[in-house]
DNA sequence: CTGTTAGCGCTTTCAG
DNA sequence: CTGAAAGCGCTAACAG
């Protein structure tokens, strides 16, 4: 069995892929110049390259990504690592912008879903393997020394929804002390006194400053620390709100960690016939869209994703993601007041 | 400059990638050796397996995810083609089920989020590029022509919400005929007479099943065609759906294309004091989690991702998706009664 | 079971 | 601007 004398028995007469050195041999040119009619940027004669491409195109040749990302040591990879998309609506909104933004830069998303510390290093792990052009942490389990360790590799990482102290990791969070402050002076504001912050049960980063600026907001008004409930964005957290809803003493406010824990607080209401916003304000945080739906009208802190993508997309080009040289980029966050609150 | 006598200045000291010729050079076997360690299945000694893994992790090897596949010409990524994940919430639960199936299958995700035929022509292209082990389209604009095209390529195709005849590919897709009858049966049995069909403005495949199923369920009952009314799945459907029931003739029944227009209809119904169900009923499909919530407690055809994510996973594995030889699977989709009609 | 030896398909100096 | 040649890091016969 000589592989020069005949031809190899192709298993389907389809697919046979087209490599580099038969458009090469076709077109009459070296392999070194198909490269670079592919390569943008690369010096070639614009006779050369047309050459190259009209081959190209007749003998069905694609550029193999594999091959290509294996030589230059790295891939036009992106990972994304996020929580439960299924159950939340702004992961899903992260998502899809990520997603999008990818695609402007040319390059392809590699989402995995993680939850907890040791899946996340896991997805790390891969998307070093991969070659990744750049980590993209979403998942609010990401611990302090985790962050720690991915910096020691040589990809470009963001956290989404933490901040970072120090490092080379870019971090984008909301401003969410500010922004949970500004929902507690607004409920205070239109007489609330009795405050409840609802937050869940997996306390990730955000969770803490949210907390931060309520306590805050009331400490300011001369009121005591807020009272916290915890819930899990399950199928039944509208249950677990209504238990706590029913024991004294009845707060007139809840200031939620999250949009899809105020719906679940308003609909709690609702089955115990608390009138919101009269007996009761909710707030949310997000913005999601089901926040603004007819039935809600949730009064919130909307988390603008683009004002989060738009430095990643920066970073993730090589340039610098904010006006100064910070590593943390604060997205303002203003209170949206709708009937809620 | 000979690379040979001096090493070469690293540009960090962190992330120096280390190879398999340097693992099998400090473990003194040979680099087959190395590779059959990782390689599950592969014959070699235990002791030799162990001596190779003691010595990666002590020199922190990882095997190249790019490297490997080049060479077995084949990935172990698989592409996901997705519409507007932003907007439909049972695109991200579809999305969530095979990441984690995925992940089951050892494989890993790329994301395409497309929109229109161009475009997943392009991401197909891609998932080809990088040698993908499976493409999944779950994007509803994904026509016939397209999927014979792909199938010319020799990678394994699944088309999720639409049935494609012939051909390799494995289509999964709800019985959106019986699905939409037994809505439609359903909303007459409780005295509906005047039903219309609300679907999306953008037709795809499942779409027109349903309005058949919808159609034929009303002849048996002796009823004219349904009137079919088309709205966009965005912010203002409510207020799409509010004009058309401000016009005479009002339906009493509103069979929707899928949940979130059900839900769209519901508000818009509240919003004009229409009583739901007593006045006019209105039916989803998909029940996604808002369906179920306390506001809405929608009547719908369930779609159970599960069901369709298992004969996926068989395709994809090598197995067979189903029990006969159709390459159409079929999910049942029987009525789940709740409040609205 | 283990080592040797070709590749997988493309990029990138380095000469010319 | 172009071509030759040496890899990128791993897999898969093929001998032994």
């Amino acid at each position: 069995m000589n592989a020069g004398s005949k031809p190899p028995a192709r298993r389907s007469r389809r697919a046979k892929t087209v490599t580099l050195r038969e458009v090469a041999a076709d077109a009459g040119v070296s392999i070194a110049a198909v490269s670079r009619a592919f390569t943008p940027g690369a010096r070639i004669a614009d006779e050369t390259r047309d050459l190259v491409f009209r081959t190209a195109e007749r003998l069905g040749y694609r550029p193999s990504r594999l091959a290509r990302s294996l030589s230059r040591t790295r891939s036009d990879l992106v990972a994304l690592l996020v929580g439960d998309m299924a159950t939340s609506s702004f992961d899903r909104l992260f998502v899809d912008a990520v997603l999008d933004m990818a695609a402007r830069l040319g390059r392809h998303t590699l989402v995995f879903k993680v939850a907890g510390e040791a899946a996340i290093g896991a997805a790390f792990d891969m998307a070093q393997d991969y070659r990744a052009a750049g980590v993209i942490v979403a998942a609010g389990t990401m611990t302090e020394a985790l962050s720690r360790r991915f910096e020691a590799v040589d990809i470009p990482l963001v956290l989404a929804g933490r901040a970072a102290n120090g490092g080379q990791a870019l971090s984008i969070v909301s401003d969410n002390r500010n922004g949970a402050a500004a929902a507690t002076r607004h409920v205070i504001a239109t007489g609330a006194r009795r405050l409840v912050y609802v937050g869940r049960r997996q306390r990730v980063f955000c969770d803490g400053e949210r907390l931060e600026g309520v306590a805050k907001a009331m400490a300011e008004a001369g009121l005591p620390p807020p009272s916290v409930w915890r819930a899990d964005e399950n199928a039944d957290v509208v249950g677990q709100l209504r238990a706590h809803l029913t024991a004294a003493p009845t707060p007139d406010a809840l200031i939620c960690f999250n949009d899809r824990l105020a719906i679940a607080a308003l609909e709690a209401a609702a089955s115990l016939g608390i009138d919101v916003p009269g007996r009761l304000r909710i707030t949310g945080y997000d913005d999601i869209p089901e926040a603004s739906w007819e039935s809600f009208r949730l009064t919130t802190v909307p988390q603008p994703i683009d004002r989060a993508i738009a430095p990643i997309e920066a970073f993730l080009s090589g340039r610098p993601p904010g006006p100064g040289p910070d590593r943390v980029v604060r997205i303002p966050a203003p209170l949206l007041i709708r009937r809620t609150a």
